[in-house]
DNA sequence: ATGGATGCAAACGCTTTGCATAAAT
DNA sequence: ATTTATGCAAAGCGTTTGCATCCAT
């Protein structure tokens, strides 16, 4: 995948300040996630996307460059429950998030009473604190009004 | 796999009051589990042991009655971070866990704060609430002894 | 020329499934 | 007789890897 002969980007620098080629690959990955803030992606909607948009770069590529984002810092790898594993862009905010489970919706949020007892449960425990998985599973208020309609309208 | 002509099993009863058979492999997952209480254990782990107690069931036959557990609400299936799925006898505590990354030592806790704002958090959000995976990881106290030892003793 | 990055295909680990057989009601 | 569970082998899915090639320094 050959870099596309655009205008300066700004993932290319940071790709070079951390160490890395700045592959055409590392920044289409990289600029995806920043042009989509706070988005949750899966490594093979990510490549589909970038493929969509003219760049065709290999799935297992797609993989590697995550790999590295994620070790980098660039990245962080969310693991939402089984067979659910997103990609989002690491703005150094700690958050939790709220999964839908019909429509798959995500949202994020961060409440500063469950980060300090998780802080303080680590210590207790004698854990040296690496990271926290939490979210929440449920049925969106879209969804439930979809299954259970308030006031099911004759046609 | 043939029942073992052992005496009443407590797990044979419950199962068939949920509408199972109460077939051998289903008594000895969950006979398994109950005995192990507070255990969590891969599906193959699940299978070993039963396994090398002498009664010889399928592996694929050991993950369809986890399902069937799981369904039928004796077991939880938890999800600790990728490729970390585990099950667990369901007690109805609602606890959540500490995972050791270094030996994969598991710990559960409770913690009445971030229990509550986790229901205040999925109200606001207006997700009807269905269930949750926390897991705070990090390197137990064990372990980070063992690899920055306080005091390298000479030999 | 060197070391990293890529494409491709093949392998991986965990989990599920199709199908024929066997057991329980 | 009908439904449900089992063993076995094969497929599934998401992810990683080996290897030859390619690209950037």
């Amino acid at each position: 995948m050959p870099h596309p002969s655009s205008s300066p980007i700004p993932a290319l620098d940071a790709l070079k300040r951390a160490g890395l080629l700045g592959t055409a690959a590392q920044v289409a990955v990289l600029d995806y996630l920043q042009r989509t803030e706070h988005g949750h992606f899966s490594a093979e909607e990510i490549h589909r996307r970038i493929a969509a948009s003219g760049d065709r770069m290999n799935l297992s590529t797609t993989y590697r460059v995550l790999n590295q984002l994620v070790e980098a810092g660039f990245v962080a790898n969310v693991s939402l429950g089984k067979h659910h594993s997103l990609y989002e862009l690491n703005t150094g905010e700690v958050h939790d998030h709220l999964v839908c489970v019909v429509c798959g919706r995500i949202e994020e949020f961060s409440d500063p009473t469950i980060n300090r007892r998780r802080v303080a449960i680590a210590k207790k425990f004698g854990l040296r604190f690496i990271g926290k998985t939490l979210a929440l599973h449920g049925v969106c208020a879209a969804c439930a009004a979809r299954a259970h309609p308030p006031r099911p309208r004759a046609k």
